[in-house]
Parts: structure tokens; sequence; C-alpha cells
DNA sequence: TCGGAGATGGTC
DNA sequence: ACCATCTCCGAA
């Protein structure tokens, strides 16, 4: 139920990933609040992970925030079209984050339609609603996240991350990552983590 | 239900 | 010249 601390963010990348499975983001935006339990994720470690943003200790205006301290938010435009959310992870200087992937809706599905569909949700298919958010530019057009909330801390009262009251059992399934066959031996890392079985996972 | 192709603009 | 994506359209 509570906010996850900061030092939540602070551990290993690939343990953050994996921890956020089942957690609940939430996103609170002009008196409506939006959330949506986390089902798949991948993970990025500029150290070692040539499918980073930030391999190589490339330190841009658009990669900063990546290496700052765990427990912030960090947006960038992708195909000049679409939104992706990372949660920073680690220590200040690593360079390290978690995509988020898949989300279920929990809260605020009305808001998603209109976000998403430009319409409301009595008029979705069902198709359309597992398309709300199994997707990572997806989930943040059904948000409302985009890159105003670069650099966002997740302390904060705009966008947090929540445990659940009542938490599920579920397996977590694990593959490579998607879309990265650009990144040589890093294409091959298995940092890709969802909730099996889930519907709103992106694939697979 | 599936796969291929095009959209589209910030970043390096 | 890419690119951590999505939607549309045609084929089956």
């Amino acid at each position: 139920m509570g906010k996850l601390p900061k030092v939540f963010y602070e551990r290993d990348t690939l343990d953050v990933a994996k921890g956020l499975l089942g957690k609940v983001l939430v996103h609170r935006n002009q008196g409506i609040e939006i959330k949506g339990k986390i089902v798949e994720v991948e993970a990025y470690i500029g150290a070692i992970d040539k499918a980073a943003h930030t391999y190589n200790n490339l330190r841009t205006e658009r990669t900063e925030v990546m290496f700052w301290s765990g427990g912030y938010v960090y947006v960038y435009l992708i195909y000049g079209m679409y939104h992706c959310m990372n949660v920073v992870t680690g220590k200040e200087g690593e360079g390290s984050a978690v995509l988020l992937r898949g989300l279920e809706p929990t809260q605020g599905i009305e808001q998603m339609s209109i976000h998403r569909y430009g319409k409301p949700l009595e008029t979705l298919k069902r198709s359309q609603i597992i398309n709300l958010t199994n997707g990572p530019g997806k989930l943040c057009k059904a948000m409302g996240i985009t890159k105003e909330l670069y650099g966002a801390s997740l302390m904060g009262d705009k966008i947090f991350i929540e445990d659940l009251k009542d938490k599920e059992e579920f397996d977590i399934g694990v593959s490579k990552r998607i879309n990265i066959d650009y990144a040589e031996e890093a294409k091959e890392f298995e940092w890709r983590f969802f909730i099996k079985g889930n519907p709103y996972v992106s694939k697979g």
C-alpha cells in the first residue's frame, strides 16, 4: 500500500526489475489518479550493456538522469512519436534503469481509454482494452506520461510506485529483451521479466 | 490472427 | 542515419 522507498531503487538493477513486477504505478494529473500494475519490464545497465542509452558512459542531455541515484523517472521519445518510461536504478553514476513494458489497469481505466483512443471505455472492443497498456509506448499514452516527467522523483506525489495491500502469487517469466538487434552480444542477455500468463504482457 | 511496411522527429 | 514502437492493411 505504501510508496516504495528510495532504497528500493538503489539496489542491483536486475533485483529492482524483478521486484517491480506486481507493484503499482501511480500518476496524479489535474486531480485525476491513474494506476496500473506492472507486469513486464526490461533492465538496462550502462557499464556492460550495448543496448543501454548509457553504454560507454555516454552522458548527454537525454541520458543525464540515468546517472542519478535510483528513484527518478527517465522518459524519452522513440521513433519520433512514442514515449517510453524508465525507473532509474542503482547508485549515482551507474547509468542503469528499468523500462516499463506492460501494465494492467487498476484505476482510471476510463481515463486511459480517452488518452489512448479519444473515446470512452464502453465503446472499445475487447482487443482494444488489452491494447490499452500492453507495450512501452502504449502504457505511457494511457497513463498520460510525457517528457514533462523527465527527472521527476518517485518520492514525490505526482508520480510514484506503491506496493499492493494483498499481494498475489505469480510466476516470473524471463527472456531476451525486445527490439535491440543492434546490441551485439547484449541482445542475448535475458533481462526481460514478466508475470507469466498476464494478458497485458506485450508478447510471448 | 499474423506479418510487412510506413509513420515521424529527437538525438548523436 | 539511426531508433528500448505502433498502427494499418492485406493475406489466410
